[in-house]
RNA sequence: GCCGACUUAGCUCAACCAGGCAGAGCAACUGAUUUGUAAUCAGUAGGUUGUAGGUUCGAUUCCUAUAGUCGGCACCA
């Protein structure tokens, strides 16, 4: 799909739109008053305060006739120049405006408003010439977006749209939003019966009996590549006493977002985090500097309490399983580590066909703790072994944890829509909080380094985002129904389906015959809705060759294989993980 | 949490605007058909219209509340 703010043509094209809009929505909403509109990567958007009257999805093709009516006027779109009180003056009415006047930059002392008929704003621009060049223009939704983005102020109504420089490219613009519709996770979920929400349990996922299949491959997958790499594995708690989080700090900062139960009259709360229980694993036992780094990783499965307004599908949810991992070691091997942490990464995003870009986040401004020095010295580490591990990092000014800097891996769905899977955290807090100590050469004590990370981030929302990724069609190591066998006719063909069956049944492998009675294309039909990978059809030639016909999902051609070398094949095909 | 929309059979949708016996396709089930690469035919069953109130002779339809879902906003340790 079209990154509008990557182009800049079409960005000056959506910012003159959101112009015209702004000036349709005034035609018709004369008391309507408008803060910003900017382009975003799909489209453009303008807030407007309407005061309590709403804009509803129905008004929207009204004001796309204003705008189309306003379009074909043609007027030109003129730059003039004002002074900061030439400026003040002339929207002396427009408290959003004066608001802007105000808080514009002192070198700016020269502000520039654009000027369309009757409606003119106040814009950096550049804009398109006139308003004929804006035809070819959809708008798309309305909510409802802060006052600068700030949950304590009021509410505006945001209107989206977009804007293309031929009908085609809205029209297929418009083809895709359609199309990236049928691969929503939670559309093919249900269909594929991988998962269920049920009002019981708002932000509780239920897995089906597929999507458990999905689940326990990922989380085989995931310990056999970390055992490889020197993990050891825990299973913590799932709920532990309040006086642990209070300690933590997650009691004074979270509290709000934590479900808790009172036992024998104490307090308990269910773990929102797997840190805790990790340290406390870690001070059970000694650790001499020879066993560093420490390696130790739990799927933890997590509660936390998200706002009702979050919750979305399987990518946001009130109970999920982290793949996490928390590293213990000496400053000397922070930045190994993390290199070898990068390209593991890399190696499991690579084997889903998944593109990523890495984010460096750094120290917040005012809520952090620590000493500067330190902060400098870990981000910078961070950032070279980006460096030496061959991957780009863009910095993120601001915005790590309170208690460290991260590497964040942000991955990119079907629709666009980018997500944060993988983090590496540096904790600079837990390991003092929790008074950790390793035995160091020479016999003293010392602090080790903790480190946070996740490659999946998330089961549940990595699932999701799979889903999406592959549009329901899994890979075969992946796939719930990985062979379907049809006997062309069950009454004739059924015993060898089933030879054919088991001993595909003994390399594991997930098969299933379908003998009903129905015509050969309908059962190939139900396979193909099914999204099943491989498709094995035995008449009487199959028989009579002891071979099978091979039909793959989206591919037509099918393939006619003596069964060793089928066998052979597929086996093959899964343990490789190829796609 | 905030703004808006939505909620009718397992699924996708109709009837709602303007109150008057809740309907179709797919799926399910039964029977016939014995099948060569995306839908064989016929029949049967399936509903307290999310929930709780209200208005009305009468509510799926109008009103109120509430829950859930979706699209955004805010949040995301």
């Amino acid at each position: 799909m079209i990154n509008i703010k990557e182009n800049e043509a079409l960005s000056v094209l959506n910012h003159s739109c959101a112009h015209l809009m702004a000036q349709a929505i005034k035609h018709l909403y004369p008391h309507a008053m408008f803060w910003v509109g900017p382009v975003i990567t799909e489209g453009f958007y303008y807030d407007v305060d309407l005061n309590d009257l709403v804009i509803s999805e129905e008004d929207l093709s009204k004001i796309e006739k204003e705008m189309k009516k306003i379009s074909k006027d043609g007027k030109r779109i003129t730059r003039q120049e004002l002074s900061k009180s030439e400026a003040l003056e002339m929207f002396k009415d427009d408290p959003y405006k004066i608001d802007l006047i105000n808080n514009m930059n002192e070198d700016d002392v020269v502000i520039s408003a654009y000027r369309q008929g009757d409606f003119i704003d106040l814009c950096r621009g550049p804009h398109v010439d006139s308003v004929k060049e804006l035809k070819y223009f959809k708008l798309l939704k309305v909510s409802g977006a802060y006052f600068k983005g700030d949950s304590s102020n009021k509410m505006l109504q945001r209107v989206y749209g977009i804007c293309f420089d031929s009908e085609e490219a809205l029209n297929e613009h418009l083809y895709l939003l359609e199309e990236a519709k049928k691969r929503d996770h939670k559309k093919l979920g249900r269909e594929l019966g991988i998962f269920m929400m049920n009002e019981f349990g708002p932000g509780f996922p239920f897995f089906l009996p597929n999507g458990m299949i999905i689940k326990n491959e990922l989380e085989n997958f995931w310990y056999e590549e970390h055992t490889k790499e020197g993990y050891q594995f825990i299973k913590t708690p799932i709920m532990l006493n309040q006086q642990l989080w209070e300690v933590s700090g997650h009691w004074q900062n979270y509290r709000e977002n934590m479900y808790t139960s009172e036992i024998d009259d104490n307090q308990f709360a269910i773990k929102p985090m797997n840190c805790p229980g990790a340290l406390l694993v870690f001070k059970n036992s000694l650790h001499s500097y020879k066993e560093l780094p420490l390696r130790v990783g739990e799927l933890g499965i997590v509660h936390r309490h998200e706002a009702s307004g979050a919750l979305n599908g399987l990518f946001r949810v009130r109970a999920f399983t982290q793949d996490d991992a928390h590293i213990f070691m000496r400053e000397d091997q922070i930045e190994s580590e993390i290199i070898r942490l990068i390209s593991f990464t890399d190696r499991i995003y690579k084997i889903f066909d998944l593109t990523y870009t890495i984010e460096l986040s750094t120290r917040p401004e005012k809520k952090y703790i620590g000493d500067i020095a330190v902060w400098n010295k870990a981000e910078a580490i961070l950032e070279k072994a980006c460096e030496k591990a061959g991957k780009a990092c863009k910095i993120n000014p601001g915005d790590g944890a309170f208690y460290g800097p991260k590497l964040d891996f942000h991955i990119k769905d079907s629709l666009g829509r980018v997500w944060q899977c993988g983090t590496i955290q540096l904790d600079m807090n837990l390991p003092e909080r929790f008074d950790l100590n390793y035995i160091e050469s020479d016999g003293s004590k010392k602090r080790p380094i903790m480190l946070h990370r996740v490659i999946y981030g998330s089961e549940e929302r990595f699932i999701g985002i799979l889903i999406e990724h592959y549009g329901g069609a899994f890979p075969l190591w992946l796939a719930p129904r990985q062979i379907v066998i049809i006997p062309v006719n069950p009454e004739l063909h059924s015993a060898y389906a089933n030879e054919v069956a088991d001993v595909l049944k003994a390399q594991n492998l997930r098969v299933e015959v379908d003998d009903r009675n129905e015509k050969l294309g309908y059962r190939i039909r139900e396979a193909q809705i099914n999204k099943i990978p491989v498709q094995l059809v035995i008449g009487d030639e199959e028989v009579a060759n002891q071979s099978v016909n091979v039909r793959r999902y989206q591919q037509k051609e099918q393939i006619n294989c003596n069964i060793s070398d089928f066998v052979i094949n597929i086996t093959k095909e899964r343990d490789g993980k190829i796609k």
